[in-house]
DNA sequence: CTGAAAGCGCTTACAG
DNA sequence: CTGAAAGCGCTTACAG
């Protein structure tokens, strides 16, 4: 392995700088007090030599791994959750810019694997999302004393550092979009689900249609195909709406098929909106209006939060990040 | 950080199962001559104190990390790239059957940041996907000795480890499906690129088609939404064929919303095959049958590579993985 | 402002 | 079959 024979080390360059090795660590931690003079000198020799730090060295000494690990939960493996890619991508990126690295984990919501890594000492703390109601991971890092910090939420109760969307100001937007748009019999269709967001999307509805002296209508379905295929045909049988308000569009897709095979058109004869942002509802005909999520923003905001946490445990509240309503055909 | 000030040590695990550090370090690493009774005692002991070796620590003197780092060309995160999930969830599981974790980076193909990374002392190799015909990553990190292996195929000049899909093999089958159900003015839809694969897609095509005595017709399109379209507004055109053999899955799609502005009924006027089994493509009415790649084996044998790497470059040659058509509505 | 010393938790030779 | 010693490359706390 040639790469780690040629390491460069503290010391090769600190003698190529003529100074002590501490003076070479204080250079690169910005830390303690170094002429400038000196540090110039080191910073040269630095990048002459591609000096890197040894991180297993540097982490036995300063508690530091500068590695945040991200437990993958399984439903973000689904090929239903979009989310994950874009998440993602944020993610390293954000990370990168503090000098973190992320180390992806698969995660069933054990909390042993949690427990593990919090022991390993490999890294400094989590990035956590797709958290359940019952979920045991951000207990088990709070009680290990590991910082984290999550994309949406969990029971109140539990501790938790969270950045979430606005999930019924998205719902607001694209009911008083349909509203505004001449639309007066607009129905939802919601999943039955333990989460909070999906309640939060129902209410969203509920109080643009409120607010507009409208009657509301709540269809709410399982989560397998069957399921939302029975409560599309259902919806789109006698005296269907006009409007359906969708809490996610992979239900706006299940329309969109349904309505195809009783040839009702989308965007004509039936308005539909989603939310999300999946790529299929991009690449229906019309495209599907649907509330958008800045992933790239929110993954930027979560790995702060975690700082934040690494830095000192808070209370702080959680964060709530604005959605975006993105009007296309279908609405 | 009570989680770091808790951290169970060698000299811990040592002194409670009453031998020396080395015996545990033997035991843990399955190396040296341990007797039988002292290895239980020892193993018994480590999962009491739920002692997890130091990495960092671990891997001065080592010179393994136990990290594998995925760098994500920024094609990867393309909305119209689907394998990445999909593989990232299979390359994370099969890195942790071996005991690796996998570091994800970004990487804009620039050589300085996979450099970096070799020098970082960080990781013990790379695994690659998304090359480019230029890609100068791979050499890189040859050069600097870090071991890595690759999802697809460069240059064949070039060093690289890889596993790929048998594309030909795949447009071949969907041709000969094709040909099978009675079509016989069958065209080829594919993307003018330096790709191997795109050359391979269509060469497998036109294999199937001179096997059957056919004559072929390949149309070729630039990669941007519009080039695509026009592409397939052309196709659809006068004298269009009964069935279109497609280079990728977005291909396919186009050419669904194209025959929807016609009016021409894909499944029944026109077969469309794709390649990739897209998320969206599964998602179309009637779902689109196409050629598709077990991800999560190819990681799995990536993987595998990678490891074969690791313990001594070799000049193996690479590995075709098979692939699989997917019978839907289209076709 | 800079440096000499201690020590982080391991693994690698090697001695017995 | 087992253990005492050396040392991996850093950072910390402290002395000057």
């Amino acid at each position: 392995m040639p790469a780690r024979d040629q390491r460069t080390t503290i010391t090769q360059v600190a003698n190529a700088a003529g100074v002590s090795i501490q003076t070479v660590s204080n250079v690169i931690r910005g830390r303690g007090r170094v002429g400038e003079a000196t540090r110039e000198r080191v910073a040269k020799v630095i990048s002459e030599l591609n000096y890197v730090p040894h991180p297993g060295a540097s982490s036995m000494r300063s508690n530091r791994t500068g590695q945040l690990a991200h437990p993958m939960p399984p439903q973000s493996f689904e090929p239903t959750n979009n989310i994950n890619v874009e998440f993602i991508r944020g993610l390293v990126a954000a990370a990168a810019t503090h000098g973190y690295h992320v180390v992806l984990t698969r995660s069933d919501g054990d909390p042993e694997e949690i427990a593990e890594l919090c022991r390993s000492g490999r890294i400094d703390g989590f990035v956590f999302t797709g958290m359940q109601p019952d979920d045991l991971r951000m207990e088990t890092a709070h009680r290990l004393g590991m910082p984290f910090a999550c994309f949406g939420r969990t029971a109140p109760d539990l501790p938790q550092a969270w950045v979430d969307i606005h999930n019924a100001d998205g719902t607001d937007e694209a009911t008083t979009l349909l509203i505004d748009t001449g639309h007066r019999r607009i129905a939802f269709l919601g999943h039955e689900s333990p989460y909070f967001w999906d309640a939060e999307r129902r209410d969203g509805y509920l109080q643009a249609m409120a607010r507009a002296g409208l009657q509301s209508r709540v269809a709410l379905c399982g989560s397998t195909d069957k399921d939302i295929e029975a409560a599309a045909r259902k919806l789109l049988g006698r005296g269907r709406p006009s409007a359906i308000v969708c809490s996610s569009d992979r239900l706006a897709v299940a329309l969109y098929a349904e309505a195809g095979r009783r040839g009702i058109e989308v965007g004509k004869e039936l308005a539909i909106t989603g939310f999300d942002d999946w790529i299929v509802g991009r690449n229906l005909s019309p495209a599907l209006t649907t509330v958008s999520t800045d992933l790239h923003d929110i993954a930027g905001r979560v790995v702060d939060r975690f700082l934040t946490e690494l830095a000192g445990p808070t209370d702080a509240p959680g964060e709530f990040v604005p959605v975006e309503l993105l009007r296309r055909g279908s609405a």
